[in-house]
Formats: C-alpha cells, structure tokens, sequence
DNA sequence: TCCCGTTACTTGACGTTTCAACTACAACGG
DNA sequence: CCGTTGTAGTTGAAACGTCAAGTAACGGGA
C-alpha cells in the first residue's frame, strides 16, 4: 500500500473535484428546473422515451438507460403520470412488464425543452472548452468514471477512453 | 447567439460528464460511509470544525465553508449531536450566532476517518490522473467551475486556474 | 406438471434536502 | 430611541431517493 502523504497539489485538486461534484449538478438542475420545468433526471427519462421509434419503453429499460433503481423510476413515474406527462401502459407479451408513454403533453414538454437543455450544455460544460481539446476532455472525463461505467460508455458510443 | 447544432463529438463530451456528475458523488458517500460511518458532507462538517484553531465555529461559516443552506446545516449539526458528534453552544457576543463545537467522540471519528477519506481520494482521483498532470487537471476542473466557486477557491488556495 | 430461481415491477417507511415561514438579534439612519 | 433592513438560526412540511418487502409472472429443469 503505496501511502504517499498527500501534498498541496493533491489537496487542492481534490477540493477543485469536490467543489465539482458538489455545486455543478444542482447547478444543472437549478437552470434546468427555470427553463423547462423538469430536473434534468425527469429531462432524461422524456427524452429516452421520445427517442425510441416504438415510442414505448419498458420500465426496466428505461430505469438501465437512465442508470436508475427501478424503485426511484417507479416512484419518477408515478410523478410524472400524476403530472399529465406520461402513461403507464400493461405490456401483452410480458404481463409483469409495462411500458411507459408519453402523452401529448409530454411530446410537447420535451419538444419545449429541448433547446433550453442545449443551452445549459453549452453553459456549463461545451462553451467552457476550446473545441481542439474536446477529445482531451472526453479521454479525461473517461479516465474519471468507475470502470464499468466508463465501460458501458464507450460500448454505447463506440469510442475509447 | 452562435447557437451550432451539437455535434457527436459534443453528445459524447457531455454523456461523459453526466456519468461523472450522477455516479461518482453517490459513489464517494457510499465508500465513505461503509469505512467510517459518515457520509461526505457529514465528514466535511466534522473536518471543518476540528481544523478551527477555536475548536468552535459559527455555524453560518461552516456552511459557508460546506457550500450549504443554513437550513441543510441546521438539521445534518442536530443529526451528528444525537450522534453524540457535536454540541451547540450558545455565542456570548453575538447572541444570534451559536458554536458547533466536537465532542471528544466526534474528534475520534474525524481522526479515524481521515485514513479512509486519504484512500477515497486516491482511488477516485489521484491515482487516476499522472502526477505530470495534476496542475492540467486542476485548471481544466477549475474552467468548470461556476464563475463565484472558482473564483472562491482560488482565492482560498492561492491557485490560479 | 410442479417447483424454483429470476425478472419486473409496486409500495410504504424512512432519511435527507429544500422551501417557506418564523423568531431573534444586530446595525444603522434619522 | 425608533423603525428599517439585514443576518443567524430554527422548524415543519413537502419532495425526492433508498431500502426492504411483497406481488406477480416468466422460464427453466426434475
């Protein structure tokens, strides 16, 4: 066990990271919440559903693309049901499935959301760096993840760290 | 406004830095609290007060130290005293303001939480970036950084991004 | 066919964070 | 000294996530 004191370096890099992960995600969702109305996670889970050609995705599918608990899907759901968004609809071929779908209002929500969640992209992370060192950042970020997430990152998008 | 369509390269950069922003931060607390019983804001809070020369701090400092509503603070210090961490104590000059202070019990469990706190940061950080690195890495996560935090940290540290 | 392990959820309780009040004190200007 | 404004802190309810438990159905193998 290489137990090397950390130094000053290592401790402000450390409280770069941390004051990262602590005040950019709420950040995002603050923004997001302003201009749309639907926290990032909610952004996500209309998106995933727009984006299929079926229109309808199994719960489970949607709880693993959103790297969620099928619990805090389930209850994500129910809120956005509750909110007029999206419909819980029984699966014939599977009855412990169900699929989740969108209703006209919650086409219309994600459609409305779309640009604002661009803008935020551009806010917080894509306007802050130069476009030459994009690939740098996505090899950094990469490096960043826990491996099977990195892992499946790259499986998804057919890139190397 | 140049508002450039997002190109692959920008979706990936992003889906990159969500994956960083939604596991890693669960991630750390979950280490954090199976080594030592307290999460990573609770570890802060404690952190804080035992680094004060006073050994007693207002608590409108530590949260702005922890970068937390007064609100959260309020309730997470009434946690760690009926943990037997912490105490309140009244402010002579400021009747207002009121002193966390450690007990001896949550001196302990800062001390003996440092070590695993030492192994988090390694494992989820300093080791996954070369030593050459490490000034790079601080000014890329620095140019994330909302505008006031990095401007706070680089006043607290004496770091240029 | 029956059981058994797995998968797909749902639900309720609980812990934490946020939000919106509210109290209390301080500091300042007139 | 009074009113106003700002700061320090508490509190209770609501929102959200997690955890543990439960239900129901699928998919084998004996």
């Amino acid at each position: 066990m290489k137990t090397a004191a950390i130094g000053e370096r290592e401790r402000i890099l450390w409280a770069r990271y941390n004051a990262l992960l602590t005040t950019v995600p709420g950040m995002i969702d603050e923004r997001m919440r302003a201009a749309t109305g639907l926290s990032r996670f909610q952004f996500m889970l209309l998106e995933t559903l727009s984006n299929d050609p079926e229109g309808q995705v199994q719960l489970a599918d949607v709880a693993r693309a959103a790297d969620s608990s099928l619990s805090r899907l389930s209850h994500a759901i129910t809120r956005l049901e509750e909110a007029g968004l999206v419909e819980r609809r029984a699966c014939e071929s599977d009855r412990r499935a169900s699929w989740a779908v969108l209703t006209p209002a919650g086409s219309k929500a994600v459609a409305d959301a779309r640009d604002a969640h661009a803008a935020v992209m551009r806010e917080v992370l894509l306007d802050r760096i130069p476009e030459d060192r994009h690939d740098a950042a996505i090899a950094f970020l990469t490096s960043l993840l826990p491996d099977d997430v990195a892992g499946a990152c790259e499986r998804v998008d057919g890139v190397q760290g």
